[in-house]
DNA sequence: CGTCAGGTAGCCA
DNA sequence: TGGCTACCTGAC
């Protein structure tokens, strides 16, 4: 068992955000799949315990080393951003694997939580590598090689996501998608939407969770009617303008705005049948 | 039953 | 560019 103290950091805020779908509440634990790695981790007040992990990969995984004021003041824009903030206060971008994530994400698409979440474990316990802790089991996202030719794969009801993961299978992988950190956001969307299944809202959702692109601002439907909703917009508009809007609006950590925003409209479906309040056009 | 779900790709004006 | 539409599957 290894103890990190922390600050600015709330563990069940971040993994509950919908970053990530690997992991259950145990005993008051969370055990945790990702970066082929099973750990178990839990906060009480400023007090991490973990096993499984050493401090370090805690502190890159959870981002604790980002400056979180200094990102939040960057995005604190009005009294809806604020609200947000205040709700999931602690909330931290992770940096996922690059590879893990497109797999999540791209089986993600137009489903729901619980059929992604049994998706994803399908794929993992019939093609992963067996993962332990202690007494327990658990399987790691398969790497690429261990999708491309799988005949199991036809088996795992994704439906016409299958050949999307099959080929993206084939085209990359995670040194790969890695070298996109380095290119411009813009350069970076252009070249990770040219991969099989990911458009623009998987494609942001990988640069925003596991490539550094902190500007991304992925639209879904929920961040599409949470920002038509909170900021009085013509309803006529589409996912792209929102997206260019959220950039522009919220600015360089817009992607950490994004993450409040989601989290904020999921947790507080109440707000969709109150007036808007902001107007920012 | 129909609708909807953390979209994408392909086609057409 | 912008506006359709088909698409697997299962939860509700």
């Amino acid at each position: 068992m290894q103890k990190l103290t922390v600050k600015n950091f709330d563990l069940a805020q971040t993994l509950e955000s919908g970053q990530i779908f690997l992991y259950t509440k145990i005993n008051g634990w969370y055990l945790i799949t990702a970066k082929n790695k099973l750990f178990k981790i839990r906060q009480n007040g400023n007090k991490m315990e973990f096993d499984g992990a050493d401090k370090k990969f805690i502190t890159n995984f959870f981002a604790l080393d980002e400056p979180y004021e200094k990102i939040l003041s960057a995005i604190d824009k009005d009294e809806i951003i604020s609200a947000a903030i205040e709700n999931h206060y602690g909330l931290r971008i992770m940096r996922q694997d690059p590879w893990e994530c497109a797999v999540s994400f791209v089986l993600s698409q137009n489903s729901n939580i619980p059929r992604i979440t049994k998706n994803i474990s399908s794929l993992c316990n019939e093609h992963g590598k067996e993962l332990r802790l202690g007494n327990q089991t658990a399987y790691a996202i398969p790497l690429p090689k261990e999708i491309a030719n799988s005949r199991k794969l036809s088996s795992m009801s994704l439906g016409y996501r299958e050949s999307y993961l099959r080929e993206l299978a084939k085209k990359t992988n995670t040194e790969k998608l890695r070298k996109l950190e380095k290119l411009s956001f813009e350069q970076a969307l252009e070249k990770i939407t040219e991969l099989p299944g990911i458009g623009d809202k998987v494609g942001q959702c990988i640069l925003l969770f596991s490539l550094g692109q902190h500007s991304a601002f992925p639209v879904d439907v929920w961040i599409e009617r949470a920002m038509k909703q909170f900021y009085n917009l013509d309803s006529g508009l589409t996912s792209k303008h929102i997206q260019t809007l959220g950039r522009t609006y919220y600015g360089k950590y817009a992607g950490y705005a994004q993450q409040f925003i989601y989290h904020y409209s999921r947790n507080n479906k109440h707000l969709f049948s109150e007036e808007p309040e902001v107007s920012i056009v």
